[in-house]
DNA sequence: GTGAAAGCGCTAACAT
DNA sequence: ATGTTAGCGCTTTCAC
């Protein structure tokens, strides 16, 4: 099924189909009447493989990210889509599993389909993906993070003011044997910006931590409380626990009420990245709100804007304190 | 950048280059190095928009679902890139928002791609889509439901069975005031039709359901929360809560719990889906696994056979008493 | 307002 | 083992 069988059926040349149906220049009202007709009733869908061939044009955005078990990113996602709504371009989205390898691969395959532009989650990538996206001429934009050297465009939060700022907080209010919860993973790059500005900002106050505990595999409920238990077994004076993510703090707050502990006062919790599912749990944890919506929309408007730019767009996250910490 | 390019590099034909970077046919070790190098010096991506078109071959498997915020739907995901590892082909995700609309707008554009399949959840559809489905001569399959009438193949689990299994699991527990509590939304036909199966399930032991309660928006530890205090402050008698989904139903475990009622005695909780997320919580909820990645992994297999059936794969949802049930 | 010709960058099929 | 030719289904450009 091709424009040349609806051309035919309605007596026109081919030329006048692909005119009707992208609304491109004059056409009479009779003869586009004719050319509707025709394609609807054969089914005609267009070729857009022909189409972008042809036009060199491809309104698809390459959306590059590690996963999307990670709430994280669906809400990344959800930006970039409210801003390309209304516009020709459409999101095309590849995981990477939190792999650097993986990572190549998938920005190699988007840029063989030529899209308009690219956005790709983090600062950490192999060298030939970064000489790829240096290459792209097309707007190339990397997200959630700025701490590091862009290849070009970025919009992000530096997660390593974001854990210094948390530290800040949880030393002003007093806490003072502080216990961190993270992710052994060093695919997780943010993540440990996050641990080092941490330890960076408790180190300004003369505070070191207490202890800390890693786990493999993925966050949750299960996963929090496990880690929550075993780092109170082994370091019961802990007055404060900072986990890496909400998800995590969440089974380490269940835990601590069933234990009877006083929080935030005998104990405090703070996670990262505000999710709204968490909002019912018993108590509001403390956390800071990632702005990922924020940057996915930023982003995807450079891609609308179709800007060339290599500006890093650096975002301000939010410390929402919670019921988990004392006031100051 | 074009193959043209490569070749002239290497001193060969665009034919040969063709052939290396596709390892097809016999080129010569020299030759093929060459050409490696040539391409790798240029930085060369191949144009699959070009290749797509010439050889009427594109790895691509469209995949349509409501949205990436429902947990429900990264893990079909990730069984259909499990299945779709190690092959040439790759997913490529739209979502409609639960909009057959949108839904409708986002086939037509994946079919404008030629994709090698196309996985769509659920059974409700434009006419128009239905027409597209059906036409697309390619393997297309309806996923998560087989309550209905399938365009093609279909791999999912009976939501009505789903719903009249869990009401007869409560009943045989003796349970006897049941509510449920759901989404409002009837674009969410899934939970529609658990809630159908459930309410038959009751009639069939004689129950009546006591009372039920339905939100707006997304489901969450809030949603289901303040569902459940809802719900409870209007019928103080009920002794069982059906949930559409686990996330709601753990704000209303959560609830229970703080009201210091006694779990599962004097009331007894369910939800759907079994998220590993949740594993954690104060108290396993009962609930049933949607086998989601199950389904994910066995509709892309359908698309590896490349296989035109009309086949209906209809799994079997498990049972996971947990925590929140008596026993029988 | 409509049509004809050329060509986008590849690959299939057929040489050699 | 390598090259040549034709053409995929559209859009661009130019002609009428």
């Amino acid at each position: 099924m091709t424009l040349r069988d609806v051309a035919d059926a309605a007596s026109v040349s081919e030329m006048t189909v692909s005119r009707v149906l992208r609304n491109r220049g004059d056409v009479s009202d009779k003869t586009r009447e004719r050319v509707f007709e025709a394609a609807r009733t054969l089914g005609y869908v267009p070729n857009k493989i022909a189409g972008a061939l042809a036009s060199n044009r491809v309104n698809l955005v390459g959306v590059v990210i590690p996963s999307l078990s990670n709430m994280v990113f669906p809400d990344v996602l959800h930006g970039i889509g409210e801003a390309l709504e209304g516009t020709e371009l459409q999101p095309v989205v590849g995981t990477s599993q939190y792999d650097l390898q993986q990572e190549e691969k998938v920005i190699y395959e988007m840029l063989s389909w030529r899209p308009s532009g690219l956005i790709v989650a983090g600062l950490e990538h192999t060298d030939a993906a970064r000489a790829m996206m240096r290459n792209a001429c097309v707007p190339v934009v990397e997200v959630m993070d700025v701490d590091g050297d862009p290849v070009a465009a970025a919009v992000g939060i530096s997660h390593e003011a974001a854990g210094r700022a948390m530290a800040a907080e949880i030393v002003a209010r007093g806490y003072k044997n502080i216990g961190y919860l993270g992710s052994s993973s060093i695919a997780d790059a943010r993540a440990q910006k996050r641990y080092r500005g941490f330890e960076a900002g408790l180190a300004e106050a003369g505070i070191t931590l207490a202890d800390s505990i890693f786990y493999d595999g993925t966050s949750g409920f299960g996963t929090g409380r496990k880690m929550t238990q075993a780092l109170l077994e082994r370091t019961p004076t802990l007055d404060f626990l900072y986990y890496n993510t909400d998800m995590n703090a969440a089974g380490g707050l269940l835990y601590c009420m069933e234990k009877g502990m006083d929080i935030p006062n005998e104990i405090g919790l703070a996670g990262f990245n505000s999710f709204e599912v968490l909002d019912g749990l018993p108590m509001r944890i403390a956390t800071m709100d990632s702005q990922r919506e924020t940057i996915g929309r930023r982003a995807a408007e450079l891609m609308v804007a179709n800007e060339l730019t290599d500006e890093v767009m650096r975002l301000e996250p939010e410390f929402l304190p919670g019921d988990t910490v004392r006031s100051r």
